[in-house]
DNA sequence: GAACATCGTTCCATAATGCGAAACGATTTA
DNA sequence: TAAATCGTTTCGCATTATGGAACGATGTTC
């Protein structure tokens, strides 16, 4: 089955198309933004922009900060993301063995579904006091392209044929670092490669100094609906670490997540 | 200074309006909604429901089941939520006071903030095998009274007279358990007593059976600006425990995560 | 397996809705 | 004190969303 790739409507809805710019820009300014810039920014009169602001401030998704008058992302935000999060299921059933893992390699462990071909983090485990005190720039909700990342690739490599040409076709392979791999033709010798070990690296292929190791988890129906993964700074998880005992480590822990949801299969 | 509850716009954008009656009632349907049962709830033409479900789905808001065709909530509300959540320097500041915090009592730890006079969970810290097994309901994103919370009755123990009138004008003290305070001018008498010792517990009053304590947070300038709390219950954290042991424990934390936001107060 | 029922989706003439230039009022700056 | 620069509000106009109806796809019933 593929995934269909979300078409842009033709009879978008305009309100709602700046709504979600604004909402985009509001993100990027965590100072806050004042009704002037913004309507700069978005291309749109002042008085519009005030009154797009004050609807969506009166329902909680814009909040004005009282001194400086600039608008911020409202909390309304918080509460149906995370009223989201609470409802996928994976998510609960996952979590203890994700807290095991990242606890036993001392390790930052995320989870991750597909979403639109994409990347997208719905769980995340640090130790406390992880041996380097380095902490990942990730954070639950971010999006990451599927072909530079373990957790992406490896769901990808269960692709169809069909699926993954319509990914192809979609997506273009951005160079996000010096190693990622951007040429179709090997993502593709990759995949395979990566379907047949069961778990991918992605060795600073997403950031540069980052590596990590990826496993798919399956549900009762087989199907690989989210992956787990180790990452760490490149000093520390080496190439030797993750294809030895890190890999070990994540397909454990996919495994047992995938037994959890009713899956039957994996030997 | 009294923060101005958000008035109803008398121009209020009447697609704002829609889109965000059809996002809550999503997040009531975790297995989604068909249109037609969508368009039946917000009392709106099948044709113009889908229309705007189109657009909101282009843009992330809303996703669609392929196989049920059901709509649901989508990722691009994690996305801006946790963006926010991660613009918050008091809750980067804040976490590792919080984890220790849940780690020495073995209850759950909770941050908020008040947005709109209301108590808005920022960061909850669970232990990963508390004593009973028991897990708290809470979740981050979640709102609640402020009258009825030991975090949110220590905030209020904060406002002027002003703004503390402003709260009850524009809130009515809703009934949660056969504990909650719902007489004002007992409100304001158990405020005062609040202010004085510095911490709030709350005995049962907002939920049945669950008993917190809790401490304001201060900025450098002196004003609480969140409030953290262990929440657990009843049977394990006895009022006893609350007003001994526990009591300390959160005003130490909130004093070290104040201190740790310049605050210079606090003998 | 054919006819029906029930969806999700698209279409299009209509008018209601949002639009935005301009005025207003409140702060801040010169 | 004056001027400049905001945020906010207003209101006549026309663009935009509206929603009833038709279409098409899916699955259900007999």
């Amino acid at each position: 089955m593929v995934t269909p790739q979300e078409s842009k409507p033709n009879n978008l809805v305009q309100t709602i198309e700046r709504v979600s710019l604004i909402l985009d820009i509001l993100g990027q300014n965590p100072q806050g933004i004042s009704v002037r810039d913004l309507s700069l920014k978005v291309s749109l009169p002042k008085g519009t922009t005030h009154r797009l602001l004050s609807s969506l401030s009166y329902l909680g998704y814009v909040r004005q900060d009282p001194k400086t008058r600039n608008y911020l992302l409202g909390f309304k935000l918080v509460e149906l993301g995370n009223l989201l999060l609470g409802q996928l299921d994976l998510r609960k059933e996952a979590e203890p063995f994700l807290r095991e893992l990242a606890e036993r390699t001392k390790e930052t462990v995320h989870m991750v579904i597909l979403d639109r071909n994409e990347v997208v983090y719905i769980d995340k485990v640090e130790v406390a006091h992880n041996p380097s005190g380095l902490r990942m720039a990730s954070r639950i909700g971010l999006r990451n392209p599927a072909h530079s990342s373990a957790v992406g690739k490896v769901l990808l490599s269960l692709f169809s044929d069909e699926a993954l040409n319509q990914f192809l076709k979609e997506k273009k392979l951005s160079k996000r670092t010096e190693h990622t791999i951007t040429d179709t033709v090997q993502l593709k010798e990759h995949l395979k490669m990566v379907r047949n070990q069961g778990y991918a690296i992605d060795d600073e292929e997403n950031e540069k100094g980052v590596r990590c190791v990826g496993a798919p988890i399956y549900n009762e129906a087989g199907n690989a609906v989210a992956a787990v993964s180790i990452s760490g700074p490149a000093f520390r998880v080496t190439k030797n670490m993750a294809q030895e005992t890190l890999k070990k480590e994540v397909m454990k822990t996919a495994l047992d997540i995938s037994r959890r949801l009713g899956y039957r299969g994996g030997r």
